[in-house]
DNA sequence: TCCGTACTTGACACAGTGTCAATTGACACA
DNA sequence: TGTGTCAATTGACACTGTGTCAAGTACGGA
């Protein structure tokens, strides 16, 4: 009976392996089967789909990254600027550890609406990190008049998407650095008054 | 012999109503042939892949909606300034039309990777006209100085992305003109000096 | 009348996902 | 010793959509 989670678990770390060293790309049922040591059909036995099976292997991310301690900081600031700063240090650093994943799971939206409805719930969890961000910013008198709490909201949130920081760090080639530094600036000198 | 050129434009045309219809999504060669009344053969006739008819899609509506044109404002604009508001102008107003041809090629992307270098290049002519609009800035003498024109350039690109646009006009609700007047502020704001 | 061109029809290969049925091997309980 | 159950296996198959191939038709021009 624990073996049923012991193999849920191996599948899932077969995962992430190839999802992380094949960027997202190109990562079929087989071949994760084939790496957790099962039969494609054993995979089918564990997720009902290969959207479920991404959509698991992001929540197993998540934990095994410990993605609640890392918010933390953020969470902990005792400023709004200082809440905005550390979140998007936070995304920063973040981001560079689950793109394999994040990246098939985006991948997989164009032809599965599972998978499309799965990664909008994530993104949604992130949109609440960026709101409280804003809202801080706006109960410490600093949020720019121009915005309301929802625009900015929404504003920073396309921001700091996973397509922007993919173009960001891999087609114009900036350092995670130079990625948080200039985010954190460009935030603070939109949102900041 | 020109009814060579004729079905191809009428392939073309379909393309155009289906995509724009259907937001570019679920469109497949056979309904284009459909559409176009021909045999799904037929259509490969004329284009040697979806990804081929797809480019074809994106310059032909370019043409059609007189690209050049509309660009020759945010060229002919007197000041840096004046050039970064009008190129977002244009570029808000303009992605509406042509979202559902765009979105299909970026749907594509995943599977093919023909798509993937049609797109690129398309993406790759929007940044000359960011890099266009910066540069107009710098010779200003009013691109601040914690931006050198590349990084300038590749942030713009970014933040005028399709995604971008669609996230805040689709999932957020954003009107054209929101989009533009606060992409306007957003850029004059990070870039001026 | 013959030729070339544009197009049609229908069949098929190929990937990858997801489904189904029959079977095996291990372990537990009585 | 037999029975039930559970995880997993094997192999076959349906489905979708792209792209290919071959044979045939319809039409217009020299």
């Amino acid at each position: 009976m624990s073996s049923d989670v012991e193999t849920r678990t191996r599948i899932l770390e077969a995962a992430v392996r190839l999802l992380e060293a094949q960027r997202g790309r190109s990562v079929r049922m087989g071949d994760i089967a084939r790496a957790a040591g099962l039969s494609r059909q054993a995979v089918y036995l564990h997720f009902a789909s290969r959207a479920e099976l991404l959509a698991a292997t992001t929540l197993y991310v998540d934990k095994r990254l410990g993605l609640e301690q890392r918010l933390a900081p953020s969470r902990a600031a005792g400023s709004g600027t200082g809440r905005l700063d550390a979140y998007i240090e936070f995304w920063g650093n973040y981001l560079p550890e689950i793109y394999g994943v994040a990246r098939a799971l985006l991948d997989a939206q164009a032809n599965d609406a599972a998978a499309a409805a799965a990664w909008n719930e994530r993104m949604q969890a992130m949109r609440d990190g960026c709101r409280a961000a804003i809202a801080a910013l706006e109960s410490d008198g600093r949020l720019a008049k121009r915005w309301s709490t929802e625009e900015a909201t929404d504003f920073l949130w396309t921001m700091l998407s996973v397509r922007n920081w993919e173009q960001l760090t891999q087609a114009c080639g900036w350092s995670t650095g130079q990625y948080i530094r200039r985010m954190q600036a460009v935030a603070r000198r939109t949102f900041q008054e």
